[in-house]
DNA sequence: GTCTATACGACGATAGAC
DNA sequence: GTCTATCGTCGTATAGAC
């Protein structure tokens, strides 16, 4: 019994961080939460990094693989088309949804961690792999903002007003459109 | 001498709340950059947030503005590109741009602030007086996204590699044909 | 190996003296 | 208008019970 205590923990934090955001959150709050001590928590997890760290991680591995992919491919408006599908699909995957939010969210708070600063290198290269050297500025802001719209839809739209599917489908079609400038 | 404690708070506050994010800028770290104790700090404002507060008013004040104006206005392509226009405006004004850059570094953190749960609703209000009822999702994903490249040219770009007149231009330009489609 | 008890310095905030 | 002194809570750390 009480063997997956870090997966609650995990599961807890994730909740209430993206919630009520990183800093607003105590340790107390999810020990509580949990029926334990803030000390259990020391236990599990070095610091409070740790625990977003232990949550962040899996994200990041599957950023170097997109990004190494693309790599290897050829530069067209057929391939940074399909980038951005793989990328949109990757934030649909069952679990990583809920850790795309919290990092949306908390980005400021994290700005230091470690995992959080090389995810946004590889987005960085992600938007500079689209675009070679010879690329105006332009086409530069097109490209980055098309992976960026599949983002920007869950925020930009009052809630309720389409459903998840239209906006994602939307998004992709704006995506699309903004390659092909 | 030192009637002016009161702006210099402001200045100090606004820029290592910026540099560093609001919950890792301590009272204390400002206080002493000015000589002076926290409790001194809390002479000229109530709190934390109300430092905030006395510096984002302007912004909510311009953005109320700038919606009223567009409320009053036909809907067209013309005049939604000459919204995002006078926004782009709004955001290279002398004192503001600071303020812009504060507020998008620390959204997290100013979620539960009053003036900041505004100027968010007149956003959202500006983005959804862009589309009446009977537009389509790609619609009001492109117009959204079209005030929001104005924001994103900045962030999106690695830094030094345009000058902050070429980032400027190109946004408008993609903004303009995401008005178009 | 899993957790509790207890304590540390720094934080935002307040009360009252000068 | 600015100070000292103090409050409760925060993240963090460790000693030790089971």
């Amino acid at each position: 019994m009480r063997e997956d205590t870090r997966s609650r923990i995990q599961e807890v934090a994730l909740r209430l961080f993206t919630e009520q955001g990183y800093e607003a959150t105590s340790l107390r709050e999810i020990a509580e939460e949990l029926g334990v001590t803030k000390a259990a928590l020391y236990y599990h997890f070095k610091t409070k990094d740790d625990i977003v760290a232990s949550l962040v991680d899996s994200r990041l591995a599957e950023l170097d693989e997109l990004l190494e992919w693309f790599k290897g491919r050829e530069k067209t408006t057929e391939t940074r088309r399909e980038l951005v599908e793989r990328y949109a699909d990757l934030l649909r995957g069952t679990r990583h949804i809920e850790v795309a939010r919290f990092l949306e969210r908390n980005q400021t708070a994290m700005r230091d961690h470690p995992t959080l600063i090389k995810i946004r290198d590889r987005m960085m290269d992600l938007a500079a792999e689209m675009s070679g050297p010879g690329a105006t500025p332009v086409e530069r802001i097109s490209r980055s903002l098309a992976m960026f719209a599949v983002h920007a839809g869950k925020w930009l739209l009052k809630e309720g007003e389409l459903s998840e599917d239209e906006v994602h489908k939307a998004a992709l079609e704006v995506a699309r459109r903004l390659l092909e400038i």
